[in-house]
DNA sequence: GTCCAGGCCAGAC
DNA sequence: GTCTGGCCTGGA
């Protein structure tokens, strides 16, 4: 990177481009030549890994430490976490495929709503979609960028307009209407970190468009509970291929996914959706 | 033209 | 509680 405002020195397991294509976040854009820009937390970052280094732009050190360390997940002990999951063979293989990766704690509101939109969805179209939304309903950052725009301001927003110029199909009134239930606090999403699992699930999915599979992503990606393990159709074939040897629910899959992997069960998700799905891993022909 | 993708919801049993 | 069909949209 030409311009750079701090490097970081021998940080193991953070790749950008890894987590960019992880599925979990989608604000990364690859400027080219390995730079990735994120928009979070009402800032424009950009980064890039080069050998051993870790670029920044757009923030300092100061603000990466106190701001953003928590963000990319660095108060965990990734080394401890694969010694842990690096005992199964698929396991290891997963690990190493996805050795960037990092399991973000994104910003709750936005996590929420980008989740809605993902559903039944791939990832180029829901990045338009979030894209969209914050350039239409988002406040300005630098760069031409925009930031997530707020529950107040979506909650006013019209259905048939969202479904127009976010291109949300279906997902509009969803969208919509839990962005009121959030602006009015009928459903309060800080309180919700107090709750246990189970009981945080629950009062997620009272929220329209968050079924289980949602609800789990937000609580994995933005609640930090690192032993939720959402199932999606990757998640369903891998685990039925590899692990279960049988065709069980989605819901049969979440709960054995939480046995087998306990405390680290969301981490042993996301390399395995990482792995599984560029590798086609249990797909029917 | 047909099919389907990181699911959710309503209605029927 | 479990199962089924319908659903926006865009790209293969």
């Amino acid at each position: 990177m030409k311009r750079y405002d701090f490097y970081i020195e021998d940080m193991e397991y953070f790749d950008p481009k890894t987590i960019a294509d992880s599925g979990q976040a989608f604000r990364f854009t690859h400027l080219g030549d390995g730079v990735y820009r994120n928009i979070a937390k009402g800032q424009v970052i950009t980064m890039k890994r080069e050998k051993n280094r870790l670029y920044f732009q757009g923030l300092d050190r100061e603000e990466f430490e106190n701001q953003w360390s928590r963000y990319f997940d660095c108060h965990r002990d990734y080394e401890a976490m694969r010694q842990f999951l690096g005992k199964d063979p698929l396991m290891k293989k997963a690990l190493d495929y996805g050795w960037g990766i990092r399991l973000l704690n994104q910003e709750i509101f936005e996590t929420l709503i980008t989740f809605i939109i993902s559903a039944n969805s791939h990832i180029p179209r829901i990045k338009a979609s979030v894209e969209k939304m914050a350039s239409f309903y988002g406040k300005p950052l630098k760069g031409g960028q925009f930031a997530f725009p707020s529950p107040k301001t979506l909650a006013k927003v019209s259905p048939e307009e969202l479904r127009n110029l976010v291109k949300v199909g279906y997902r509009d009134r969803y969208i919509v209407e839990t962005a009121k239930m959030v602006a009015t606090e009928e459903v309060d999403l800080e309180t919700i970190k107090e709750l246990d699992l189970s009981k945080a699930r629950k009062v997620l999915m009272t929220l329209p468009g968050v079924g289980e599979k949602v609800a789990d992503c937000i609580l994995l990606f933005a609640y930090e509970r690192k032993e939720s393990f959402p199932v999606d159709v990757w998640i369903k074939r891998v685990m039925e291929d590899i692990y279960l040897k049988e065709e069980v629910t989605k819901r049969e899959v979440a709960t054995r996914g939480r046995q087998i992997f306990g405390n680290y069960a969301g981490y042993a998700n996301q390399y395995l959706f990482y792995y599984g799905r560029d590798h086609q891993l249990g797909k029917k022909r």
